[in-house]
DNA sequence: AAAGGCTTGTGTCTTTTTTAACAATATACA
DNA sequence: TGTATATTGTTAAAAAAGACACAAGCCTTT
């Protein structure tokens, strides 16, 4: 589903270079300048044979004896996942949670800027949120081609992601963050992630005793 | 971090059963009766025999020649998964984060109701907010215990998230839904799942051309 | 009642992922 | 300077996860 064949490197380790970067800019905020694999590792709770393994493919970004530069090593990352800029992220869906994702503060501050929402309500169509003004569903493929996003965010009910879904391929997204507790299908070349706090509540409650 | 030694079916297993569980109800929902480990695969974008061989670990669940029985499947992974029950669950935070969990009518929905609502900021104590009121940090640790609280979500700044997370453990809590964009340490017979759309965000931008 | 078409559950094989171990190198300090 | 300690990058081994393949069973149709 997120996948592609960068033929080398796994998608299970791209998959924690986010989360090396989320550890290794909050020791950067503590005022810290090097760590370790091993350090980094008992954060993490991945193993330091882990890290440094994933790592390397990438280069040699470590000193024997010393450990990482954290804010050498964060550049790095950045520039291997593409973050070292700025990223337009289309919404569809300006419902409560739509809004909720407006109002987060959390995106703009790693890079991610919602630079357009869309929804098919007239109610809402024209409204303020967070700074932008809700267009209406009819405008999406325009807006995206011309603004040649790459990214977008499904905030709309589960019956909806589909079709919206369908417009953002057609419109040339290439990577989806689905919010809707349903699965989508797009072609092999579109990435989906998807977003439900329920799959991690129910994940937990298996092993909950009584 | 989510996993304990059930010693016998993978974590990674349990991790799929509320995807299955999803795209199970959906069904439902659309008036169908039995589905296929093939129809299911192709919705969910995983091979036909492994979800065969997940669902094996729990019993023979289908029919040869025929499928699944969807109501009966649906029901069979609702007692697996212990969410044949309603759960009761706590929050920490009632910012803006917080607020758009109380609003979001997902969890309600799939048996998780968000029963006490907990922040340390005094202008928020006593508020009501999705017919909840905002109780104060202090009365945490008694209504945890009182009502044995296993589940609880933190959406707090992640400067606090540590200490609440402490606090949570400390009243008993076994497992934790985190919002906060940091990983925290808790002892090993507490479950941990993260939420933070960034990490998928990031996920998928690496692969993005240009 | 026999044949043909599906689909499950599972034993086996393959691939992927993780862990373990260690030589090489850096630093601190006696 | 030399010794002790720390930590990386990498190779090899182990473990885990996934794909494959098929006998067995169910249903429909002839």
């Amino acid at each position: 589903m997120p996948l592609k064949q960068t033929n080398s490197i796994p998608d299970i380790v791209i998959g924690r270079l986010p989360l090396y970067l989320r550890a290794l800019t909050r020791l950067q905020q503590e005022g810290r300048e090097v760590t370790s694999s091993h350090e980094l590792g008992r954060k993490l709770g991945i193993s330091s044979a882990q890290i440094r393994k994933d790592l390397s493919h990438f280069g040699g970004f470590g000193k024997q004896g010393t450990g990482y530069q954290i804010e050498y090593l964060v550049n790095k990352l950045r520039t291997v996942m593409q973050v070292n800029q700025e990223w337009h992220v289309a919404l569809v869906g300006a419902g409560n949670l739509g809004s909720a994702i407006l109002h987060y503060r959390g995106f703009a501050d790693r890079g991610f800027r919602i630079a357009w929402v869309f929804d098919s309500d007239p109610a809402k169509i024209g409204a303020h949120i967070g700074g932008l003004t809700v267009q209406p569903l009819e405008e999406l493929a325009q807006t995206i081609k011309e603004n040649q996003a790459k990214l977008a965010m499904i905030a709309v009910p589960a019956e909806h992601a589909q079709s919206v879904a369908n417009m953002l391929v057609e419109a040339g997204v290439q990577a989806i963050l689905n919010y809707a507790p349903i699965n989508i299908n797009v072609p092999d070349h579109v990435m989906v992630q998807y977003i439900d706090p329920v799959v991690h509540l129910q994940h937990m409650t298996f092993y909950l005793k009584d």
